[in-house]
DNA sequence: CGTACTTTTGAATCGCATCAAATCTGGTGG
DNA sequence: CCACCAGATTTGATGCGATTCAAAAGTACG
């Protein structure tokens, strides 16, 4: 399957320090809602990045429940491969999408041998630690108003945030119901605590009125 | 002030492989529960490393509200610090402790010039995203008794954890009431869905009773 | 011993999840 | 262009479970 790049670098800048040597060594993959990609215990050869649909990493709990461990929609998953011997989960598809395949060996060469490339991979790695630890912090708020302004605040500028997602998935990854969100929006926009227009959402500072 | 290595490296693995030279100019300091650190805007000039006591990264809102984007009790904290030219956050004591600092230059040279220490490093970032999202579907599960079995199940080994901390501690990591957490758990050891032996916390397979 | 903190249980309240249903939207095919 | 469909958006009513306030008992430490 032919790779788009600049689609791809327009998800992951990443891959704009991709050296050509690995470049070449990229597939891209199909995959459809309820496919297993890989199973607990085996032996990861490959780093995946999702472009598109959705996928998560399930483990299998010793009461037969299934846990979700991860969900990744764009980006890396399962980066604890890079370092293990087996996967500690499955790999699931839970919508229709594709995925990039970096042969894990060459991977782990470049970030040896390619000082540009390990550089943004570092870069990257530390801003995920950002981005989650703040999205750690926002899920042990227990009020919705409260997720929702933290999350304007930490993934928007100055208060403004443009919405890359449909409502309801924003819902899911504030953890509320997408009910709840639309009310609470609602809510919001009605104590003019914030303005709501389509995709452009901004605070509204107290003082500033 | 005097650095006790062992202890160090029992918190943090990856001090170990810690470069002689980077080793001399770790400098430790003491806090105290109330002290600001670092201010938002100030220019990062060390990376901290939490020993003991808990730093919180504080962020104050555009509603005069703070919003606290991390907690940190043991490792490092503000990690974005070493790729941009300003805190984002200020950096307050919540509770007395010590931290380490390393020089922001000389820990960016020895990532960039001893190998060894660099792979460390990379493993322990890659490490804390897969603990980090974990934590984040944890805490999207909206009953106590998911996210205790979510918990035991992620952080234990076959079903069997260790309680490292108060279960006070245990019950904010899992953004519950630490009420709701005695109460739940006494429910699930009834029920006799887990074993809860003091710090030695098991969960009991439905299959296999 | 006394103090501070954790652990534990109880009762009341509030907010979110859930079920239900209507409307709106974008995209597909006739 | 219109009919149609799947999914998103929006509002309402209800129940449950977590939070909160309160208080007692246990525990560690000086």
């Amino acid at each position: 399957m032919n790779i788009d790049w600049n689609a791809a670098i327009e998800i992951l800048p990443l891959l704009r320090e991709l050296p050509d040597p690995l470049r070449t060594l990229v597939q891209s993959q199909g995959f459809r809602a309820g496919e297993t990609l890989h199973r607990q215990g085996e032996r990861p050869t490959a780093m995946l990045c999702v472009l598109s649909g959705e996928l998560h990493l399930v483990r299998h709990g010793l009461d037969g429940h299934e846990r979700v461990m991860q969900r990744m929609r764009r980006g890396f998953i399962a980066e604890a491969s890079m370092e293990s011997a087996a996967y500690h989960c499955d790999i699931m598809a839970v919508a229709d999408g594709t995925l990039l395949r970096f042969p894990l060996a060459d991977f782990r060469t470049a970030l040896e041998d390619v000082p540009p490339f390990r550089r943004a991979w570092l870069q990257r790695l530390a801003r995920e630690v950002r981005t989650l630890r703040a999205q750690s912090e926002r899920l042990r708020l227990n009020s919705a108003a409260e997720r929702i302004l933290h999350f304007i605040e930490t993934e928007g500028e100055e208060g403004v945030m443009l919405l890359q997602q449909t409502r309801k998935a924003w819902a899911a990854e504030l953890g509320l119901s997408h009910e709840v969100l639309y009310r609470t929006l609602r809510r919001l926009r009605e104590e003019g605590v914030l303005q709501d227009e389509g995709g452009r959402i901004a605070m509204r500072s107290k003082v500033g009125g």
